[in-house]
DNA sequence: GTGGTTGCAAACCCTTTGCACGGCA
DNA sequence: TGCCGTGCAAAGGGTTTGCAACCAC
């Protein structure tokens, strides 16, 4: 996923968010990032080009982006938050012998879901997203 | 989900671990539980009956209850932490307007999801687990 | 008896907040 | 220019830790 600073521009004013050096490099890096990097991994990341930014602006730069729907947050069972610059729907390979979660698209599974709780309402309960948490581990190199 | 005492204690002496108060009333607090406690519901509901459980040790039991599959932990987007005693495969309903997480048991999913992952592996990625969170809204009363 | 548990309080760390300054539209 | 956005530092709040006292086995 690799956006360029003017597409990441763009995603900004058609939000009707003013474009900032902060805002586009905090976007950038999550773009960039192939994981699903943490506020401490941004910040680390930014602080290369960007020394002086603040963690606290990092904080609400990314609920801004969340508000907005820019970035999604990653349910994790830590305590630290994860963020993912990927909007349409997909899922998420959970490693438990590490930290690592990957994404997966899988646009076959989305389909079988949707078939099924179309055919298997919950009652008392409206549906919008349908995401599957895979957790197991990677092969070892 | 209601289990005696008794089987409570049983649970715990089962894996190795001393039987004690505390570890009763925390374990017990969470399978009485309908929702899905915090750490802070979990304590509030002790003192009752314990005033003088410390914060602290309710913590470092549900992490040895964590580590020897006890109770489990829920993947939330929140920043505080919530637990689950049920320990077979089951799913969420998460509520997008309120708090709430429900459980969400179908062995009917689940075999789907058996199968289908059955026949499409994902290459370098063993998987122990899969868990669907549906995200949605529950009914107005 | 004795090693695992608990209570307590302080420390920790991630995240949020308040406010004055600064810069995008 | 006006107002949103940023930097800074302090506060906040959930969780962890260290250690002495305790108690389940």
């Amino acid at each position: 996923m690799n956006f360029s600073i003017e597409e990441i521009r763009n995603k900004l004013s058609e939000k009707g968010l003013k474009v900032t050096p902060q805002r586009l490099a905090i976007l950038d890096a999550i773009y960039r990032s192939g994981d699903h990097p943490t506020a401490e991994n941004i910040i680390e990341y930014i602080r290369h080009r960007n020394p002086n930014i603040a963690a606290g602006t990092v904080y609400k730069v990314l609920e801004t982006l969340i508000e907005n729907k820019l970035v999604k947050k990653v349910y994790t069972d830590k305590d630290v938050m994860r963020y993912d610059g990927i909007l349409e729907n997909h899922h998420h390979l959970y490693c438990t012998d590490s930290d690592i979660i990957k994404d997966y698209i899988d646009e076959e599974l989305d389909d079988l879901l949707r078939d099924y709780f179309k055919n298997h309402k919950i009652k008392g309960f409206n549906i919008n997203e349908v995401v599957v948490q895979l957790k197991g581990s990677f092969d070892k190199p």
